[in-house]
DNA sequence: ATGCCGTGGAAACCACGA
């Protein structure tokens, strides 16, 4: 099973794009983010002629998850994160597929930093690690899929001293994702590749991906009950260089069978 | 160190992203 997470950047101004990497990649299941639509206007239907089941939280402007199923039966669990009823931020949906758990999250951005956005990126990075504990504590197969808006070390990012004072990087960041690891999880990225440069996102401007000056910020959590069947993982790199591009790149694992 | 680009929505500019 072959699970991508894509942050789209606008999944209206994206969806050609997205429709021909989904055609040509055939990922089973994909956690978008950013859809940037409010939920009457996802394209539910340009989705379906392509295959795949959707189910999505929508928010106008900003924001916005969903989860794609091709063909596999996928059962919501929840559509926001517990703990706080007031927070309005579409940013987490999780669903069932083929006896797997799958969160799709986009973590707060945080900047400017110190700040309310980075308070903000903080109290909802802590709410997200109470949720994943209580998952791990469900001893099931799990993955925590998404945009985490956190460079993880220094190898992360193409000039790591430029990003000591920013949202992404900041010690405070770096420690709740170490934590978050520290529960238990796999990340699963660098279980397969623990040394090289690998990058997710490339800023648009100053010809940032033809330079390769990018980041790793998408990020796939393995609990322990699927760590096992991690068999692959990788950045559909190529998709950054199409025209009409989001400035993430789709980034996946393989999964064997469930024994 | 930076929003230089890109998207969406409102309004012909602004908020936001990383």
């Amino acid at each position: 099973m072959k699970i991508a997470t894509y942050n789209v950047n606008g999944i209206n101004g994206r969806l050609p794009v997205l429709l021909r990497w989904l055609e040509e990649t055939q990922p089973d299941v994909v956690c978008l983010q950013e859809l940037k639509a409010p939920q009457e206007k996802f394209p539910e239907q340009a989705i379906n002629d392509a295959g795949y089941l959707a189910i999505w939280h929508g928010q106008k402007s900003w924001n916005g998850v969903a989860i794609l199923s091709k063909g596999h039966e996928m059962k919501e669990v929840r559509r926001e994160l517990p703990r706080d009823p007031d927070d309005a931020h579409s940013r987490y949906i999780e669903a069932i597929v083929k006896g797997v758990l799958i969160g799709c999250l986009y973590l707060p951005n945080g900047n400017p930093a110190p700040g309310p956005k980075f308070d903000y990126k903080l109290a909802w990075f802590e709410r997200f690690k109470l949720h994943a504990a209580s998952l791990l504590a469900e001893k099931i197969p799990v993955v925590l899929v998404g945009d985490y808006n956190v460079i993880p070390t220094e190898r992360d990012a193409y000039k790591p001293e430029r990003w000591v004072k920013d949202a992404l990087f900041r010690p405070e960041t770096r420690a709740a994702f170490e934590e978050l690891i520290g529960q238990g999880w796999t990340d699963a990225i660098r279980k397969i590749y623990p040394d090289e440069v690998i990058y997710t996102f490339w800023d648009y401007f100053r010809d940032a991906y033809g330079r390769n000056a990018g980041l790793r910020i998408d990020h796939l959590l393995l609990s322990p009950q699927i760590e096992s069947r991690l068999v692959n993982a990788g950045v559909d790199k190529f998709v950054r260089g199409w025209e009409k591009s989001s400035d993430h790149a789709p980034t996946w694992i393989e999964l064997s069978d469930a024994e």
